[in-house]
DNA sequence: GGCTATCATAACGGCTCCGAAATTAAATGT
DNA sequence: ACATTTAATTTCGGAGCCGTTATGATAGCC
């Protein structure tokens, strides 16, 4: 099943929910970050900085940056991973699972009303 | 009609579309950047300084700088309202609408993938 | 053990954005 | 005509992100 949708509504959905969140100004994301943060949940595990900078084509500083930022507003989390201390195993949080709940809402909501 | 649309699809396709345009760097616009640049294309007409600013809940100097942003790069033109010439009347160009056509088809062609 | 490779981070300089306040220009009121 | 209001821009200092390069720490190989 897919999702149907015309170039003048994918245009409107993008521009109500952009505006939605320059409005509110919650978290005030960059395109990188919300690319990073939604990898992060949406992917299959496990995430690395290398992995993820491969897969955004940047360098990985860009991602530990993110990730520093992300983390202090508590969206993801950092661990060593045991097996290779060199890794960096990123992981969830309740924080962004609810933030990205929100915004998918936000999303839903708005698609609803598109061609009314 | 409406556009049906789950939240895990919602988060999918803004992964998918998000992630397209981080890797693709064509314009790197920041979110309030494109928050501007959807109303100018899909609101109507006219647009001027003061108005965006109060639509996006902004100060006047983002809008004056994404402006000047965004005029270089030939998304979006300027000049002056002849009634009243304080006024700057913001309009459309055939390279921001170029862009987002792309974009358009863009979004559409994620969410046809989405729930396959 | 010692060499090399790999992973993440820190340090550096440059660029762009931000909000607040000052400035310029045009219209309006008296 | 002159003061006030309104619109947009410029200026200023500050903050954040960028890529490059250097550093530190761990792992793998001989």
């Amino acid at each position: 099943m897919s999702v149907a949708l015309k170039p003048s509504q994918a245009l409107n959905l993008w521009r109500d929910v952009v505006l939605n969140e320059v409005v509110k100004r919650e978290h005030d994301l960059t395109t990188r970050q919300m690319a990073i943060l939604l990898s992060i949940y949406m992917d299959p595990p496990p995430h690395t900085v290398r992995g993820l900078a491969a897969k955004l084509n940047v360098t990985k500083p860009v991602i530990t940056r993110a990730l520093d930022t992300m983390g202090q507003m508590k969206l993801v989390m950092r661990r060593r991973d045991p097996s290779d201390r060199r890794n960096v195993i990123i992981g969830k949080t309740v924080e962004g699972a609810l933030y990205l709940e929100r915004f998918s809402d936000l999303i839903v909501d708005k698609a609803k009303w598109l061609a009314k």
